[in-house]
DNA sequence: CTATGGCCCTGGTTGC
DNA sequence: TGCAACCAGGGCCATA
């Protein structure tokens, strides 16, 4: 499931395509993408616009609309589980599950999502859309300091205050069992029992993992996630718990166990992550 | 503040 | 071999 390398990979791999290419029409065939919006409100708040800017926060690619060179609102995109986003040149066909696509002065970007849960939105402005979330993983702002204090306050189980977007944004399913098995945390432990120096640890192995995702363009499984160029990318040769259970831990070759927590499958180390008794 | 459960979806897997 | 039941899972919402 695309998370942050996922999505930073695809609004790199798209900006080339999109960069000052002006909407011409769009094209929707999931009402739903578009989060609620009229098919003919979306059309009139983006056609006519031109793309200035393709970024990524949180697990959201945001594009950046101008109008006669000032600001004309922004397109968020989720990918969700299943979502893409593709640009494609003139005159080809919309590839399979295609839900949303903006035909362009050249070329087409096309949103695809098997599963439909993702969303295609337009929004007048960013930060009102973009406001709840937490702090950025990767931000010099979010430093080792920060996140031990913010684990401190916190009295609930660390895996699902990790995935959290409100507390901290970017991180999925997948990169919290590979930073929580880095850092040797048992994903059920209290926030808020956690040692400093396994905070500080965690904090080095989030941006290790995210870091690392990112140069090799996110992970592929399931045959579902690719990059807007079709590749897969390669990051999960790289796990070392995630999707790993009944393997032996690469420290002490325990098999890797798979529980749920927040009802999400969870993957660590008996041996190497153990829960304090503190935490039951 | 925290926890739980339902909902949205469909391709792939499992069970018979 | 065929087919139905079941499952995964991010974010959001209602409920306790």
């Amino acid at each position: 499931m695309p998370e942050l390398p996922e999505v930073e990979t695809t609004a790199r791999l798209i900006e080339p395509g999109l960069l000052g290419r002006t909407i011409r029409g769009v094209q929707v065939e999931w009402l739903r993408s578009l989060g609620g919006m009229s098919r003919p409100k979306f059309e009139r708040a983006v056609v006519g616009a031109k793309v200035s800017r393709v970024w990524r926060r949180a697990k959201y690619v945001v594009i950046d609309l101008q109008r006669r060179g000032k600001p004309a609102g922004v397109l968020l995109v989720h990918l969700r589980m299943t979502g893409r986003l593709v640009v494609t040149g003139r005159g080809v066909d919309a590839p399979d599950y295609n839900r949303v696509s903006l035909e362009l002065d050249r070329g087409n970007l096309h949103f695809l999502d098997v599963r439909k849960f993702g969303r295609f939105t337009f929004h007048p402005e960013a930060s009102p859309a973009l406001e709840h979330l937490g702090p950025e993983p990767l931000s010099d702002a979010t430093t080792p300091e920060f996140l031990y204090g913010a684990l401190g306050a916190r009295k609930r189980a660390i895996k699902p205050l990790l995935l959290d977007q409100t507390f901290l944004a970017g991180l999925g399913n997948i990169y919290v069992d590979e930073s929580l098995f880095g850092a040797r945390i048992h994903p059920q432990e209290l926030a808020s029992r956690v040692s400093k120096a396994k905070a500080l640890k965690l904090h080095a192995e989030i941006q290790r993992v995210l870091r690392e995702a990112i140069v090799r363009e996110g992970s592929s499984f399931d045959a579902f996630y690719r990059t807007p160029e079709g590749q897969p990318g390669s990051y999960q040769h790289l796990f070392r718990a995630y999707g790993r259970t009944g393997k032996p831990c690469e420290r002490c070759q325990r098999p890797i166990r798979r529980i749920v927590v927040g009802q999400r499958g969870t993957h660590f180390c008996p041996r190497c992550q153990v829960l304090s008794k503190a935490s039951r």
